[in-house]
DNA sequence: CGCTTGCTTGGAGTGCGCTCCAACTCTCTA
DNA sequence: TAGAGAGTTGGAGCGCACTCCAAGCAAGCG
């Protein structure tokens, strides 16, 4: 098993978006599904499937946030499925809330190797933490968006019964 | 009923944040609870109460996101339980993500009073489903980390094996 | 060949939501 | 009456996560 830049088989589906059906499926199906049998991307064809920008897609890179990315002869990265992957775990993460600080953290421990295992799962435990107390507070939350909008929407009947 | 500054008692509850004990009592109790018999507070007790910093209180009054506060007469605020109503409010709208700027707008609306009853529902209806939408999200990253978190469990309990 | 299109870079700029500063006033206590 | 402590203001500054700019390079086309 190596320990650089690209991590090991057995530990793919957990250092990168990588899910096996029966989970990935849970939701509904990606808006944007991968053409089959490719396995090098452009920095634009990237943005369209990621929703992320090419300046953010450079971002990522020059911050760490990137596992190592593939360049042609003249210097074009040449995105791979496993880099797809990873994004679609980074933007998960960031959709709730991770700081990029934190999942730079991650990034890093991935390139380390199962050396960092333990310190990996610590990190996604934390964040999963975090996501349960968001949802509980959206929860509460939304009992009183309810509330309020019952209260001008009878207000709007009321005053259009007369 | 008047139009400016305080609301009509009726529509009080949907305006500040105010809620029946039914409602309000649905999750924990809440952590600061107000002396009874005050309707006075100096902005470091609102500070204290609320958690947001006498910075960022004045910077709310500043950008209209208060419905008015009152002044002893050397100019010293003095914040009323409706006003601590209102912020309890605004503080789980934050926390929920909604702009800034759409909290502004609603303040608008309630100083304008029950003529804007109709664009309050309307940006409160497209804030929840806003919420709505998050709780989803929230809850499918769930999966992904419950099933990241199990293969890094997995590996640490067989490394502890041997 | 010239033109367009798409990519490259370092570094500067932007928008949001605070957060803090400097200089001042007022009140209270010793 | 002096000093501490809490409040006031306009405006500057900060951290985050991008977002964009200018200048340049490489490939493809008429």
């Amino acid at each position: 098993m190596t320990v650089t830049q690209s991590e090991p088989v057995t530990s793919g589906g957990a250092a990168t978006g990588g899910l096996p059906t029966k989970v990935r499926d849970c939701g509904t199906a990606p808006p944007h599904p991968r053409p089959a049998g490719r396995d090098k991307y452009t920095i634009s064809e990237v943005a369209e499937h990621t929703g992320l920008s090419a300046h953010t897609l450079r971002w990522y890179e020059r911050i760490g946030l990137m596992p190592h990315v593939d360049r042609t002869h003249t210097g074009q990265r040449r995105f791979t499925n496993r880099d797809l992957d990873w994004l679609s775990l980074v933007t998960k993460l960031r959709l709730t809330g991770m700081p990029v600080a934190d999942m730079v953290r991650y990034a890093e421990l991935v390139r380390e190797g199962e050396s960092t295992f333990a310190e990996r799962e610590q990190l996604l435990t934390a964040h999963r933490e975090d996501v349960r107390q968001r949802i509980a507070e959206l929860r509460s939350t939304l009992d009183v968006l309810d509330y309020k909008i019952d209260i001008y929407a009878d207000a709007r009947r009321a005053s259009e019964r007369f």
